[in-house]
RNA sequence: CGGAGCGUGGCGCAGCCCGGUUAGCGCACUAGUCUGGGAGACUAGGGGUCGGAGGUUCAAAUCCUCUCGCUCCGACCA
């Protein structure tokens, strides 16, 4: 992408509504526009991570058997009056009416309409286990969204939903999304913790929230400093084999948020240099539930014994939007973005520090074809604009790999290649350059 | 939902208390010249009617009323 055609609204200055440096960082870099509290338009930028990170979460959950599926952000209100939650849930859900007066409302969260959709097809234990997923905009009329797309109104969720015969199996599927989304996250770049967590309306007995550690997180924490070196399950992690042993480790190691802290075990346990109270932004949740919806809503399948029973479920939240904030409050500097190569907008970008310049131009616009031809992403700043202010914008992006060309490297044949994550810098060869930041 | 505050060119702000020339500044934008490795300089330009409605007044960005929108602090949530 040549910048010179891309979309690329970059703010000089610092919006004057935008408190934490992920809101700030993403208003300037262009990514996303503010068009009501809490609601917003993404734009190119921002627009290619959101992509990027959801691609993760799917990849993510289809490795661990959820089959992906997507339901109407609008639904019938009397859908949630069969789980007796249209009244419970308050004004945070918005409510609408069409043209015939139709109740409807725009989806806080799905598991009315999933369990709907599974009680009209599965009638046997046979079908068994099943985890539905999508990814899809939800709204909740938060009392006071903030924080940019962290605290949104309006945000992009995925969310999967077990069914299972009973409790135990339930806790399988339980167990196989634990191990996703300890790799969804690890996968970003990210260091989530699972907490035990309290289980909310949603209702249930068994919840973990996952938490990624920042000071700007809405979220008190206490953790032992150990969970932070614990292993992350491989991509060849047997999602059929007992995973249990996993969750163990996991799950033996103390943290927990604010809500369901126990001071005293704290202590008892945590070895007093090893005790961190921190804050932390919640990227996602897992619960098992039982059968607060299949009961009500009358989600019955036939066991081996013939007789009709409700189905064990459970469902599984990722705050897709929200992860774009939580990314860039933990990777970022003074000067902006640092993206991890995962969910950067792009991979490369190439930097013309004399546009004009008859050889510089061409050796942008060579390394320009070359990496594009072998498959790299990059993003080709051939603005007329000064030096100074490419570098500026260019760190304010956030590419993992810049590539500066200008008369002074390229009089020796060279280019500079600078990492965002680390500020290294080298100076090498175009072709070597090429070598380098393919694959 | 309690408390505080803000809406003035695309962005950041001044002006408002103490109404009174053509509403000002920085950035951005347009044209040009000189430049060219960390947000370059100069010259010349364009763009706002002051969130909206109503009122007071000879006169309203400025005072009053209502209204809409937004932000921050707190209690609540992927």
């Amino acid at each position: 992408m040549r910048l010179s055609r891309f979309f690329l609204p970059i703010l000089k200055e610092n919006p004057k509504e935008a408190e934490i440096v992920s809101h700030r960082l993403m208003l300037r870099a262009g990514m996303i526009r503010q068009e009501a509290a809490g609601i917003y338009a993404w734009l190119p930028l921002g627009f290619r991570v959101l992509k990027k990170i959801e691609q993760i979460v799917r990849e993510e959950q289809d490795r661990s058997g959820a089959i992906e599926v997507l339901m109407p952000t609008l639904q019938l209100a009397d859908l949630w009056r069969e789980s007796g939650r249209y009244d419970a849930y308050g004004p945070e859900m918005l409510r609408i009416a069409d043209r015939h007066k139709r109740e409807l409302l725009y989806g806080p969260t799905n598991e009315e309409m999933i369990t709907e959709i599974f009680r009209a097809y599965v009638k046997s234990y046979k079908n068994l286990p099943l985890n539905l997923y999508h990814i899809q905009w939800k709204f909740r009329d938060e009392q006071r969204p903030r924080f940019g797309v962290m605290r949104g109104r309006e945000f992009l969720m995925k969310d999967a939903y077990s069914f299972d015969l009973n409790e135990a199996a339930a806790r399988v599927a339980y167990n196989k999304m634990f191990v996703a989304y300890l790799r969804t996250f690890a996968r970003m770049g990210l260091k989530a913790i699972p907490m035990r967590a309290e289980t909310g309306p949603i209702g249930g007995d068994l919840s973990h929230e996952f938490i990624v550690l920042a000071e700007t997180g809405e979220s008190g924490v206490f953790i032992n400093r150990d969970v932070l070196d614990l292993p992350v399950p491989g991509e060849d992690v047997d999602y059929e084999s007992d995973l249990t042993p996993i969750i163990k480790q996991w799950t033996s190691v103390y943290a927990a948020t604010e809500d369901v802290h126990d001071a005293a075990r704290f202590e008892q346990e945590v070895p007093v240099d090893k005790r961190v109270n921190t804050r932390g932004i919640e990227v996602g949740q897992i619960f098992y539930f039982g059968t607060k919806y299949s009961e009500p809503m009358k989600a019955l399948v036939a066991g081996p014994d013939g007789v009709d029973v409700p189905i064990h479920g459970g469902s599984y939240g990722v705050g897709v939007s929200r992860l774009l904030g939580a990314i860039i409050e933990a990777c970022h500097d003074d000067a902006g973005i640092k993206w991890p190569e995962a969910v950067a907008p792009f991979r490369v970008s190439i930097l013309n520090l004399k546009q004009g310049d008859a050889a510089v131009d061409a050796a942008c616009e060579k390394l320009y074809a070359e990496l594009t031809a072998k498959g790299v992403d990059v993003l080709y700043d051939d603005t007329d604009q000064r030096a100074g202010a490419k570098f500026a914008a260019a760190d304010l992006i956030g590419i993992p790999w810049q590539i500066m060309i200008g008369p002074k490297g390229l009089a020796d044949g060279k280019v500079e290649i600078k990492r965002r994550s680390d500020g290294a810098r080298e100076t090498m060869s175009p072709a070597d350059a090429v070598a380098r930041l393919v694959g």
